[in-house]
DNA sequence: GCTAAATTTCAGATATTACTGAAAATTCAG
DNA sequence: CTGAATTTTCAGTAATATCTGAAATTTAGC
């Protein structure tokens, strides 16, 4: 079989692969993850180890640990060619698919610790009330984030199309929130 | 006047600031600026840098930069005493405050970026075919960014109040849809 | 099972980021 | 202005995170 072939990085796919390798420090990622994951978005055929380390100047090993980051994110498609014992990698397809992935991950890792720990103090009956403002404190932003976090796992269930439609609605379902206001009578 | 007592923290407070350390980390900022973000939400008085130094444990410079830090995320307010030359810092003090300027800071910082990249890069005219696939990516990627941006920024515009009401609603606001769907008679 | 290809692991090396103390700059009451 | 109090800057150091090559492990055809 062809052997794996060096891959062809256009002038276009290589900014974006650099940039989101400097993104990758401002997000919870390393460059080279970032880099990675980029690689594998624009690249249209399924990509093996020695390839991405190749197309980024990077060791074998490091690729291997950079996969793994990437499955953990849940980011990672395996495929397997006939023929092949070599493991070939890509990315879902569809971008708003990442997007929910991505979402969802980050609020695993960034929200999820919080809310326990958030729920977990305020569990604990406060012995005194001396530290009562920052209770308080605690306990509006248990509330903040677990609105926010169910509003998320709803958003979660719709489907893309769904999904769009409501962001393209924007802040136009305040208007029909006005209208359900006057019909119920609140606020 | 009274000078700058040592301020006390209860453990309650104390595991809330070790976990916003912590966490600082898996954001984009550092476990120092985590930890004075979290005892400045929790102290209900301002705090001079003197204070928030011995109370974090922390070198009078490294809090210097780290005020400056939290300064950058516009999550800082200065409050002077008459009668005592030390600045004095607190956080605001609406939970729905900070959490509007921390999504509104991590998009200049997060997604902005990448927009810009993207538009620069779909801008320039594709001079061969041969990277189409690349550029598709791109392009619905670009279009997902601005998507979800567009929206951001329409929320940040809305009342508090009216925030709360509408995330409350959360996947209700489907049913909504549906009906409008029919009215009009689309998809 | 054996073996060679492929992948993973991990200790040490490298690079990056965070922190400190000392010195410089700023601020403000007198 | 002056000078003491306060804050900021920054070069050097400490701590953390990332990357590599070599060795260990796993995998799959035979």
């Amino acid at each position: 079989m062809d052997p794996a072939k060096t891959i062809e990085i256009s002038p276009h796919s290589e900014s974006f692969i650099q940039h989101f390798g400097e993104m990758g420090s401002r997000w919870g990622i390393n460059r080279t993850v970032g880099q990675m994951c980029a690689l594998l978005v624009v690249s249209e055929k399924p990509l093996n180890a020695d390839q991405i380390g190749e197309a980024l100047h990077i060791s074998r090993s490091n690729v291997s640990m950079g996969l793994k980051e990437l499955q953990s994110w849940n980011l990672l498609r395996a495929v397997t060619v006939t023929g092949d014992r070599k493991d070939y990698f890509t990315t879902p397809d569809d971008v708003w698919e990442m997007a929910r992935t991505l979402i969802e991950e980050r609020r695993k890792r960034e929200i999820d610790p919080t809310l326990s720990m958030l729920r977990s103090v305020l569990l604990q009956e406060q012995q005194s009330g001396d530290d009562s403002y920052a209770l308080q404190k605690m306990s509006d932003m248990h509330d903040l984030i677990e609105l926010l976090v169910s509003w998320l796992n709803e958003m979660q269930t719709l489907k893309s199309q769904r999904l769009v439609k409501l962001l393209k609605l924007g802040s136009g379902v305040n208007k029909i929130l006005d209208l359900t206001d006057r019909v119920s009578g609140k606020s």
